[in-house]
DNA sequence: TCTCGCCATCCCGTAGAGTGGGATAGGCTT
DNA sequence: AAGCCTATCCCACTCTACGGGATGGCGAGA
């Protein structure tokens, strides 16, 4: 038995499955059996026993490919029906600034754009739905990495760090104390100006709270 | 030992953990013990073992949360990457339409809305991202419960099935001969006509295959 | 300062869970 | 009919995972 990854060799096998159909090949049992390395037999019986948990699914072609309840854990990393009551208060930070408006999550070292919600100016910044950005750089960033001075003013803002031409200013959106996402306004700095944390920094700060209003009243439902 | 669900305990008892989590609510160990039920150091070995192949995470305030490689998973239900390529079709179709268009996948027996893009008129319909929708009503959950009649036809159209006053039509995403997604576009009966798909049916499925397409290019590099 | 309670971590002997080679059955192609 | 490839299943056996209890750290209260 080789070297366990993490102390608990089943689940390290379970998990390379995980990982072969993560790049979204559907694959049958003799494609899968070959690229995890696994046995025949243990790598059918952990198929099986990953889908009485719905985290694979047998299609009926009788191809493996990644489980929908995997889709359901993973949709409430920032807690349940976070895109859900984020996008009101997105939309009218967008209706209020006139700039494009983003709601990013922090993601293996990194920050994803789970909603994006463009301005209706013809020049306008756009991010789209699931565009990873880094962490260093950026208004969010500054947020979601933990920079201590922007989470002391609550807002950070950014100049041109990501892109030429683009400026933005991020909040947090906290839960349970922690920041689990970060409202983010971005633009042209011919309309933002140098300084876009003056112009925006109280709407979007209001926005962040907006979203942790609604998190608070689902969660105590 | 109780009874396995799925046949390998290891498996049903981190699953256990994953699923305690999924509300949302971030644990210390000892809570986690009285949620799952597990021996605390059942637990707490199960707990580690997971975050070093980071679907756990344990937060500098002790607390144990998912980990971001669940959503990264997740992320590639559908295939890697296909809410990225799909964003720019998608925007397309809002201006050659005039009305509001989503993404959506199938989802443990419903669909969610992975991409949203709307319309610029001052009526149009929302669906905000994350939104959980069913598949016996409107033209999506047509094409996504794999109703032969739509796949057959290439795309179905619905009038006032999930909501009154609103229309709309959508085609299929495939991938390797498969159903992964749908396009949809929607709009007020007033706009649309009681014949939506007779105005937009052309439109949707060139965008549906503008994805594919896309899909195809991501897969084959 | 001391005591107590509660926390997370670690140990390690052992029971039984998980392993995986090989047998079997089914389906398809030649 | 034969050959090949598939998925499924069996079961003897290995060694993984188990979890009670020990340990140490920390904070609160007397």
């Amino acid at each position: 038995m080789e070297r366990s990854v993490s102390g608990v060799a089943v689940l390290d096998k379970s998990v390379r499955i995980l990982e072969v159909l993560a790049d979204g090949r559907r694959r049958n049992l003799a494609e899968l059996v070959a690229d995890t390395g696994l046995p025949r037999a243990t790598c059918h019986r952990l198929l099986h026993a990953l889908q009485a948990h719905g985290l694979t699914h047998l299609g009926g072609d009788d191809r493996w490919e990644l489980g929908d309840r995997l889709g359901e854990l993973a949709g409430s990393i920032g807690g349940p029906g976070l895109a859900a009551v984020a996008s009101g208060p997105l939309h009218r930070l967008v209706e209020e600034t006139g700039e494009s408006a983003q709601l990013y999550v922090a993601r293996g070292g990194q920050r994803v754009c789970v909603i994006a919600v463009e301005s209706p100016q013809s020049l306008r910044t756009i991010v789209p739905v699931g565009a990873v950005l880094p962490l260093d750089r950026g208004s969010a960033g500054q947020i979601l990495s933990g920079r201590p001075a922007a989470l002391r003013r609550g807002w950070a803002e950014s100049v041109e760090e990501r892109e030429k031409g683009v400026a933005s200013v991020s909040a947090p959106v906290r839960r349970d104390g922690a920041v689990v996402a970060a409202v983010s306004v971005s633009g042209p700095v011919e309309r933002t100006s140098r300084q876009p944390g003056r112009r925006y920094a109280a709407v979007v700060v209001a926005a962040a709270s907006a979203i942790e209003a609604a998190l608070e009243t689902a969660t105590t439902r």
